[in-house]
DNA sequence: CAATTCTCCCAAAACGTTTGCGAGAAACAA
DNA sequence: TTGTTTCTCGCAAACGTTTTGGGAGAATTG
């Protein structure tokens, strides 16, 4: 808001008078325009237009000599002046919360990805839930005349979003939020996930059920935890709100809170349910610190199925979201919307599913404490 | 190069004749222009232009009356128009090979950080080290008319920093690159890191030492490699070529590649050497499935230092790269030579560091395999 | 040979800014 | 009153495109 960086000193040689005869190398070659291209040809901008774009007819001669030119210049067009004239600029914004955390990571490369094959370019970036560098970057993108923007926030902030909509005119979709009105939303099917996650532990017979949760307001982690306390509800268990810790879903908070979970919890449950793989991996940690074997004392599954899921020790057993495919559909859905497409802006769940690896053992730790058996 | 897409339907009600009266919420809301600001203000567009950014004095009175109008339509300026005007567009661009790699995500999350706190905008694409790619969004990049690019490519393909070079006028900064001219490179010191490494093995009684490599080309992995190899001479030890194995640095590729090694190398070597920690946790992780402990019977050293090394089991020894810093130096370099700096454009090469964890034991395995001691 | 239709091209407006130039008004000095 | 300075602000050009409305000449038709 307050004075912004003025170009004092103008700087370098930039943008001499529109270069004339940009062929020789001489000095600093600055990026032709559709003028100089003109000149070179002979011929109207008009004509270099329609035969860049192959909007109207064009003599073959004359097409010959105008791409001979294009080529000779290097010339390509300028999308800021194009977008100018009231078209799309052709970039989409996205505001996500970290970039290294490998979840974000791979949706974020699945947006990127499907941005690319449709044309369009990405700006990224991190809000680290910021409050204030999410509306600067917000702001920074406006200028830039985004013709979208994906937001993947963790903590949802009903306020932001409120903001948001005020955009009347800015499309926008979100991964990974609470269902809103007036923004598309895209998700796995967390509650489903949850479920899935509770009756594979159901079924091999634990009982006496962890969870190492995600933080308050996050509305993905909420929605696991959700759909695995209703499972247990319809098994007719009850879900132990003491045996809930919370998280803020980082490697280094999964081993925290384990810590304090063993520290607490004597014995400790049976299992534990992970809201995402990075705490269970933090959590592995923790347990073999705590000279706990996986999955003989203490079996443990995850949320994501991030790569590295497959190279712990043990293999984490987890849920598996389609990352990539989120992203890819989220991109997908705002290209259309910017594209002018009015329909079909319902929510999308893709569905999760399970992949056993060996970090849950086949019940609860009879074998080794049978006394608990009776229990 | 082919025909581009058109936007043949021009589709939706995509800005009306510049909307009048944009402050009743009537159909949709058109972003505001200048020239909105000006007829709400009762002003001509030069004096909202100059009280917007403090370029000349303006009475306190049209001043206030030219505020309120820009709060009350939510204006703010077009960078696309100011760019028009040969000022920057206040955009870099990043060509990075991928972004879901822990390591790279790191840099990436340093060169955006870096952007934003300086004003710029960060626009993300993803080579995967496809040449094709490569060459459309770099054209896409140009333009957008980046200001500068940052390229971060794993295999140094020689032929495509010679195309750069040839966008003179486009700053351009290298991470991880062999030694270039005309562009800046920034890099950790690999061969003071390969070093560190070598040394630490031999310090601990190490001789017969296998190495995880990168790829062929890949510039900073064989780097680390010379250094290592230095080290090992300098220390009257032979690298043996039979135990340099080649891998993609990936989490997969660091497990077949280890594979392989404990299948023809018998007995397997005391030590190994991974050029980053992906590598060195797929190793791990085959080296455990062949029944070896780490490290009684092999010790393992990787690179990089990513999160995950901390929750490994066990827990990674390492060579620790500066990584964010290269990340944020990268951009700080680029954005001062953007901003007509000429000199200091030098490389920058920034230290790397050990990190003793657990995964190095204390010398070659002579207590638990005792015969092995004579040889 | 005049009238009509094509074909190929150009001029100019418009997009939203910034900025050099200058004009009117007020304040001041004489 | 008049000349000068100081404030305050508007006009219009320029930036690089796209696009509309013609226009000049050639080809076709009558």
């Amino acid at each position: 808001m307050g004075s912004r960086p003025r170009s004092e000193a103008s700087g370098g040689v930039r943008r001499g008078p529109s270069a004339r005869f940009a062929k020789g190398m001489e000095g600093r070659a600055q990026t032709p325009t559709i003028k100089d291209v003109a000149r070179a040809a002979g011929v109207s901008v008009t004509t270099v237009s329609h035969v860049f774009n192959g909007t109207r007819p064009v003599a073959q001669e004359t097409q010959a000599r105008v791409r001979e030119a294009i080529d000779d210049l290097g010339y390509s067009p300028s999308i800021l002046a194009r977008a100018l004239k009231g078209e799309r600029t052709g970039t989409i914004g996205m505001l996500a919360t970290s970039s290294t955390n490998p979840f974000f990571a791979e949706v974020i490369s699945g947006v990127e990805e499907r941005c690319f094959e449709q044309g369009y370019s990405l700006i990224l970036s991190n809000t680290r839930e910021d409050r204030e560098r999410m509306n600067a970057q917000l702001a920074t993108m406006l200028q830039k005349r985004i013709d979208g923007l994906v937001v993947m926030t963790t903590n949802y902030d009903p306020s932001f979003f409120q903001d948001l909509r005020k955009l009347r005119g800015l499309h926008i979709v979100a991964i990974d939020t609470d269902d809103l009105d007036q923004v598309v939303v895209v998700n796995d099917d967390s509650e489903m996930g949850g479920r899935l996650a509770a009756n594979y532990l159901i079924e091999r017979g634990f009982r006496r059920i962890g969870v190492l949760a995600g933080p308050h307001q996050h509305p993905r982690a909420n929605r696991r935890l959700k759909g695995f306390a209703n499972a247990l509800a319809e098994a007719g268990l009850a879900l132990d709100e003491s045996l809930i810790y919370r998280t803020d879903l980082t490697l280094g908070s999964g081993d925290t809170a384990m810590q304090r979970l063993l520290a607490q919890q004597r014995p400790p449950p049976d299992a534990v349910f992970c809201m995402n793989d990075l705490t269970a991996i933090g959590a592995m940690h923790a347990a073999r610190q705590a000279g706990l074997a996986i999955p003989r004392d203490l079996s443990l599954i995850g949320y994501d199925d991030i790569e590295m899921a497959s190279y712990s020790e043990p293999q984490l057993t987890t849920i598996r979201q389609p990352t990539l495919e989120i992203g890819r559909t989220a991109a997908q859905r705002l290209i259309a919307l910017v594209e002018g497409e009015e329909a079909n802006s319902e929510d999308v769940a893709l569905p999760p599913r399970l992949i056993e690896r060996q970090s849950v053992g086949l019940g609860p730790a009879r074998v080794d404490t049978p006394e608990r058996e009776k229990a």
